[in-house]
DNA sequence: GCACTAATGCAATATTATAACATTATATTC
DNA sequence: GAATATAATGTTATAATATTGCATTAGTGC
């Protein structure tokens, strides 16, 4: 999984976040349009989950014209759809995944200090939620975990001062 | 835990629900009102999580005069705060908690058919919560899991379609 | 080019939630 | 029991998030 130090080299994440975009857009014969690229960029900005509107802010000092909260609200559904994103329905924000093709799987360590989210790898988690959900016969379709607390180097800038 | 029948006595969970609330009131010397009552009642009302502006529909077929939101949301926000609800953030909606007392958790089968969301032991999943967050060095605060699909009985209804 | 479908633009509006301040009820002290 | 303090509720307005419906534009296949 991937270490969210502050000094990595973000843009690295970003250009292959739009890497794994295009080729799985190719694969399954998609449309990777602008708009979607931008909101994906846009999304990747930076590892903590952004609301739709503050997308549709960050598009607007793009130069863009300012979209309208549809077109957002699309190229999300879009890339949530392909697993390209992920929703933070505690945040109500959106933010990238890591490994597009499980789009129904987001398990996420949140940092009420710093706000960066860090997914967990599904197979930490998996087996127990399928587990339960066996014992009371039911069919799994997605499963969202959303664990909320402080992270390791919050947790230590904090015993610092 | 609880096995949700339709065919089960359902008065029994509201006053369980309504007693259990009591005695916690009692015990933190909290002020269980009309109106946390009441909204705690019709959010017992079913074991389908219900969204604030439901319940208030409901309290104003009650006779009452309808309340604003905000008299919703701050009983909300008190049983929240006491782990005698829960809220399910990807429905913004509220379900009652059969174990107050451990407000920070809430693990979740929720039911796209017949809606009803189904608490699961936090025992089943916690430790592979705990665990993948110790992995990070990440301290917990709260841990909300919401796995969405098809339950057993809704299963059985549509295999005999 | 023409017809078809997918994507986007745009205006209005729905839904969920909160802020700010006035009022009422309850508890505490004297 | 009146005076004061605190908690709860009432009320109005508005913020924040999300969707509907319809018009327009851009690709795609023939």
């Amino acid at each position: 999984m991937h270490n969210i130090n502050p000094q990595h080299n973000h843009q690295h994440c970003i250009d292959e976040a739009l890497l794994r975009a295009r080729d799985l857009c190719q694969q399954r014969q998609l449309k990777f349009t602008t708009i979607r690229e931008l909101v994906l960029t846009t999304v990747w900005s930076s590892h903590k989950p952004i609301g739709a509107y503050t997308i549709l802010e960050e598009l607007a000092k793009e130069g863009l014209r300012r979209p309208a909260p549809p077109t957002v609200y699309r190229a999300l559904d879009f890339l949530l759809d392909n697993g390209l994103v992920h929703r933070i329905a505690s945040l109500n924000a959106f933010v990238g995944c890591n490994e597009p093709g499980h789009a129904h799987q987001g398990h996420f360590l949140i940092c009420r200090h710093c706000q960066v989210a860090l997914e967990l790898d599904a197979q930490l988690i998996y087996p127990a939620i399928s587990a339960a959900a066996k014992q009371q016969n039911f069919a799994v379709d997605t499963a969202s975990l959303e664990v909320v607390g402080c992270c390791a180097r919050c947790s230590e800038a904090n015993s610092n001062d």
